[in-house]
DNA sequence: TCTTGACCCTCTAGCGGCTGAAGGATGTAG
DNA sequence: CTACATCCTTCAGCCGCTAGAGGGTCAAGA
């Protein structure tokens, strides 16, 4: 076991930048260098990154991630920290999900009165133009701060 | 009707520096100015704004805000881009709530399954450290970009 | 041994959609 | 005329990557 940065992508699943990008930001160590300054990793690596991976693809953000990979080094700690890591998480999660079955409801209702004619009559911009005709409060709802997804 | 910004700000509930951002990335038309270079707004501006935010709350992206912006000023033709446009959006609020609901499935049986006791039995920490515990493959649940709110 | 070419390196900038702060100018009420 | 709230521009930062430029390294085959 004494792999390249390239290698440890096709293991993990995680590209290559994204990497280093961890390193960068702590979330993994500094490898071990050839003479001519490439990264080498060994399987202890292949496993932090998977566990890091698993975790984003469950929605963790990077600081809770850290958290739980310091908890994960300490198996004789009581697990009450990561616990409420993953409660914290979920209801975060559950919060979203209500927002976005909000807006779910109100495009709908948008979509459906449509009746297809000149943008004059429209109920999606008649809609969007003023606010009084939604029939639920959707304005805690706040839209995502980045793409809602690929 | 020859409000500065920051009437324009309360009225719409919408923050100051969002509004010269969405001027510079021509969501907003340059207002008029006053001698001194200050901004100076009209209802027009108002009604603008208020779509603006209306549809961001809905979880438009700023190009598709962009585009029925446009729509919206020409009454008479076909309202089926916009139809479009919202259509568009409200299946991929569907794919997020999907996605959203896979995740909390997994944490939720992740929470439950913990016994309180140790890192090194806990379900959390090894949940995540082996992705072959999980029921379901949650793998194409690509996390959020952003933050999950605020 | 040399060459090829696939891989690796660092550094920097950009994505979306804002948000905040620094440092200074303006507008208005008293 | 002064005080001070509000305004201006400019730039940097948030999150979690992702991509590109411009070069260096490593290993296999000739």
């Amino acid at each position: 076991m004494d792999i390249p940065i390239g290698e440890l992508s096709r293991r993990t699943q995680v590209k290559v930048p994204t990497i280093r990008y961890y390193e960068q930001i702590g979330l993994l160590p500094e490898p071990a260098r050839t003479e001519g300054q490439q990264r080498r990793y060994g399987s202890a690596e292949v496993m932090r990154l998977n566990f890091i991976r698993h975790a984003r693809e469950l929605g963790f953000e990077v600081e809770d991630i850290r958290e739980l990979l310091a908890l994960s080094a300490d198996p004789d700690r009581p697990c009450a920290d990561a616990d409420a890591i993953a409660r914290r998480h979920l209801v975060a999660v559950k919060r979203r999900i209500a927002q976005l079955k909000a807006l779910r409801a109100e495009l709908e209702r948008m979509v459906e009165d449509c009746r297809h004619g000149r943008i004059g009559d429209c109920r999606v911009i008649e809609v969007l133009a003023d606010h009084g005709q939604c029939r639920r409060d959707h304005t805690r709802a706040e839209p995502p701060r980045g793409r809602m997804s690929k």
